[in-house]
DNA sequence: CGCCTATTTGATCTGATTCAAACAATGTGG
DNA sequence: CCACATTGTTTGAATCAGATCAAATAGGCG
């Protein structure tokens, strides 16, 4: 019913989750040009050592920013959901010191640096957002530190799931307390700094502890408060707005 | 010989590590106005939870932002030298989401946010440096993500040390192959993810394997090659340019 | 149906933690 | 200037969480 949403909709959606948005900035970011593509699965949209000269924006499917080293162990850093603008920092720092990549198929839009900066010349206020989410992603990063340095594997993923729970919930792409997951054990080893045997173990007792079910690609949380306990989740570091938060 | 450098200098030269600034952007600078003040050792500067109404420049000593978990466990996220800003997000996030507090003796000025804003909007190209630096941050605590989930004990203790060094050779604090290290094991286990136990062997096999010498609260690196070779330690993360990076 | 990828299970091994105590360095007050 | 307290470093021994290795099972899908 009705045309389908303009891509740049996840985007709103998103910055309205951080900071206020006027309607004219709203409209704004409606005009804002983009290339839009469809990236297939496990594909790199900028890779390390790239000098981008475009700001990319899921629009659709899930991404991650990861890093592999020397031995070939992958670290992943970061999951991006619609409305993310993942390498917003290429437009100030011109080298990428990691990768970002798709783990589903994607549809991406591309924006071509001069036009963001020409955009946050004439709409000042929402480049001060985009700077905002740039300290929220490391916010995120200095809580993933401490989930890895700090929390043992079961409170680990725990905190995991309630971050991307509370993340789509706020982008209006959770439904209820189910939340399409299509992230591998092995993906979610690389993103905890555990085994992937370890992953699967800790995900078991999880479920057997009644916090979450977990079915094809999906998560569903029994268990909200228990969950949050169980991984010392406390969702202040997201500096979502209330109403995003609640959602 | 000389009057002392005004409390900006620090800050000059740390924006030209990573961003070239104009001799009328470096007169701004120094005519910026701050209120310096000494802050004893191992005090708190913000905290978790805070709002603060002004930015902090580290002038003089040593500093970190870390979060203290339920358990009572600590996370230290990153170090700050002469010249950093580590605060500036709050320009940003309102709420903090952990502490800064200092690890040694230090001078501190503090700039009030409105009139960190007002020079931002007055020179636009500084506050893009600005920007620049939290995204450098944020790529410290990717870096420090990977070090703590994906190298063992010993790579990660040298991984450390070769940032601190790179980040004071280039705020031009190192003499040359030593620097101030004025953290203690217990500090650095926190930082680190490890128990003070391990790091002192790590550090004894450092020394034993000669990579680096430690004496009184300074370091001293024996065999630079072999200590970033040791780390996996690739500078590209700090973003620096060539000269500071050379130093 | 058969191939490929993802999940699950079991057994073993090890890097790092924990606990406990000695030792060294530094500072403090009498 | 020394006794004492305090804080940081070092050492040893026991233990454990999680890695690793290896193999079985379960889903998707062309």
């Amino acid at each position: 019913m009705g045309s389908p949403p303009p891509p740049s909709q996840s985007l709103i959606v998103k910055l309205e989750s951080i900071a206020p948005v006027s309607d004219e900035e709203r409209q704004a970011i409606v005009a804002l040009p983009m290339t839009v593509r469809d990236i297939r699965e496990d594909h790199d949209i900028v890779r390390d050592q790239d000098r981008p000269s475009q700001c990319c924006l899921v629009i659709e499917g899930l991404a991650c920013r990861y890093k592999v080293l020397p031995g070939g162990k992958r670290q992943i850093f970061s999951f991006h959901i619609p409305g993310d603008i993942p390498d917003l920092q290429s437009l100030h720092l011109d080298v990428m010191d990691h990768n970002l990549g798709t783990l589903v198929p994607c549809r991406i839009g591309f924006i071509p640096h001069e036009t963001a900066r020409q955009f946050i010349r004439a709409h000042p206020r929402i480049g001060d957002i985009f700077w905002r989410d740039t300290l929220i992603d490391a916010g995120v990063f200095r809580e993933w530190i401490t989930n890895i340095a700090r929390r043992d594997s079961y409170q680990r993923v725990a905190h995991l799931l309630c971050e991307l729970y509370v993340r789509l919930r706020a982008a209006g792409l959770a439904n209820g307390r189910t939340y399409a997951m299509p992230i591998t054990q092995a993906e979610l080893a690389d993103a905890t700094g555990m085994s992937t045997v370890h992953v699967n173990r800790s995900l078991q007792k999880l479920r057997g502890d009644g916090l979450i079910r977990s079915g094809k690609r999906s998560v569903t949380i029994e268990d909200w408060d228990g969950l949050q306990a169980a991984g010392e989740f406390d969702p202040t570091y997201l500096h979502l707005r209330p109403q995003a938060l609640a959602a």
